[in-house]
RNA sequence: GCUCCCAUCGUCUAGAGGCCUAGGACACAGCCCUCUCAAGGCUGGUACGAGGGUUCGAAUCCCUCUGGGAGCGCCA
């Protein structure tokens, strides 16, 4: 049988890291075992859906090279469908009419909260014959009344609940809109899922799942409770957290296989390996190596991840994203060095493309000023001669590479008796503008002769004042 | 309140009765490497929530407690 894995979001938020790790596994899953991927939209609550959240699911899993094999499916474009249930239902006998005011059920749940009860719906419409005139009734599912059911669940193992603990939900509005939790059960059939993969703050629907899917004919599918994501606090996930678009670790420069490989080591592990490309997650991902606990996000540990990415990944990849990046910037790439280049020479000092951005944007607009403590120390009158001597030596270099750069640097050291520090750095600010970068060779070389020797001229020029 | 879930370093986790004086990773501290910043290497501290069982033996199995979380909507 065919595996078949569904992420139902509902486009009343943002798309935030939590729904991003349960479409990962989800989406893993299927991968995993050559199965289909299917993404469905859950917005049967119009007052809350909005066009833009379905906008930003989307670009979110585009981004993040999620891709669904069937959908986007929209449960609001299968009203149709969920009627047709209801009437079978309504004239099987499995549903009912109920004529209950708000007033009523509000007074049934006090009643029931103050004999320390669990606030459910008594039943006492479903022996109703005849209907009340001028109330539009509801209509709930008849709900088995006793035995109980057992959820099947691949990372909590069997969890009981007894039919007594529930009640008989209501399945249509009396706007005539079906529910939530109706919706889901009358998808999952037609679209024949057959592992359920969600967060575990839906593992107590899920009798009341099993029971409508039982109502329909079928057996359930296999379920996966995913434990919650925590803030780095250890609370609720809020905005305060990472309850925010995915999108915006894209703005704070991480990679999509930084994110993923991330969120897959929450909940996930195999053995001792914390790096993974996506390629090894889809081999490797099981659903048995899920644990249970809930766990909180660490931002060093995504920051230290999509370092680890960044060495690793091909740097035509992490191309794109820079390119992004510097745009953000405002910084003109037209002119200057290929972003290869320049990714091979930052990727091990940038945690983030955002910082990788910011320390590379001299490699393609000249600084406007020196950075002051660097240019104190190494901008000074007595860096002059050295600064001489280097631009001379650089300036009459057959080839200008790497090598050969570091050659002429080592060889002035040696010359004036001197570490290599003290040629290299007032190089690096009259390039960089500050105290950092690439090694020198490495900068020098990618930057280009020309560019070199005009910005040393300058710093020459400033260290003269 | 009721039902359900969860419980190993600060954090993410390994651990499915003896391999555990509990392993790895992030973070932190020190050292090494070194033209800066990094990366890398080495070293160090810190954890099985508590109490009862079961067993020759328990982080691992059972019970109670405690602590955290979720659900109990004409929200999803």
């Amino acid at each position: 049988m065919t595996v078949r894995t569904r992420f139902a979001p509902s486009p009343t938020g943002l798309l935030h890291i939590g729904g991003v790790r349960t479409a990962l596994f989800c989406w893993l899953y299927a991968r995993r075992h050559g199965g289909v991927f299917i993404l469905r939209i859950e917005d049967t609550d119009r007052e809350r859906s909005t066009p833009e959240a379905v906008q930003v699911i989307l670009d979110g899993m585009e981004w993040l090279g999620l891709h669904a094999d069937e959908g986007p499916f929209y449960q609001s474009e299968r009203y149709p469908r969920y009627r047709e249930v209801i009437r079978q239902w309504l004239a099987a006998g499995k549903a009912y009419h109920c004529y209950c005011s708000k007033a009523e059920l509000e007074q049934m749940r006090n009643d029931q909260l103050a004999r320390k009860e669990k606030p459910r719906y008594d039943g006492r419409c479903r022996t109703r014959q005849e209907p009340i005139e001028g109330v539009t009734p509801v209509v709930r599912f008849k709900n088995p009344t006793e035995g109980a059911v057992v959820v099947a669940d691949a990372v909590h193992g069997n969890v009981v609940f007894q039919n007594t603990e529930l009640d008989d939900l209501i399945i249509e509005r009396s706007d005539g809109n079906p529910t939530y939790n109706f919706c889901v059960v009358v998808d999952d059939y037609d679209m024949k899922i057959t592992h359920v993969i969600r967060g575990d703050d839906h593992l107590n629907n899920t009798p009341r799942q099993i029971n409508m899917l039982r109502a329909m004919g079928v057996e359930p599918p296999v379920y996966a409770h995913l434990p919650m994501i925590l803030g780095p606090d250890g609370t609720k996930l809020s905005k305060r957290h990472g309850a925010v678009s995915v999108l915006y670790y894209r703005e704070e420069g991480y990679m999509p296989e930084a994110l993923l490989n991330y969120l897959a080591r929450l909940g996930w592990s195999h053995g001792d390996q914390e790096i993974f490309t996506i390629e090894e997650m889809r081999e490797l991902f099981d659903i048995g190596d899920v644990n249970k606990s809930a766990s909180a996000i660490n931002p060093d540990k995504l920051a230290w991840i999509s370092q680890q990415q960044m060495m690793r990944l091909p740097p035509a990849r992490i191309a794109v994203e820079l390119r992004w990046q510097l745009k953000r910037l405002g910084v003109d790439i037209a002119q200057g060095p290929a972003l290869e280049a320049v990714v091979e020479a930052q990727r091990e000092r940038s945690k983030t493309l955002k910082e990788m951005a910011q320390a590379s944007r001299f490699f393609f607009e000249a600084p406007r000023n020196y950075e002051e403590k660097s240019a104190r120390k190494h901008l000074g009158a007595e860096a002059r001669p050295l600064m001489q001597q280097s631009r001379t030596a650089l300036a009459s270099l057959t080839e200008w590479t790497a090598p050969a750069i570091h050659e002429a640097i080592q060889a002035l050291a040696e010359g004036g008796g001197v570490g290599l520090g003290k040629v290299a750095q007032p190089l690096r600010v009259a390039v960089s503008g500050g105290g950092v970068s690439p090694p020198i060779d490495q900068t020098l070389a990618i930057l280009g002769r020309e560019q070199t020797l005009a910005r040393l001229d300058r710093a020459i020029a400033y260290a003269s004042r």
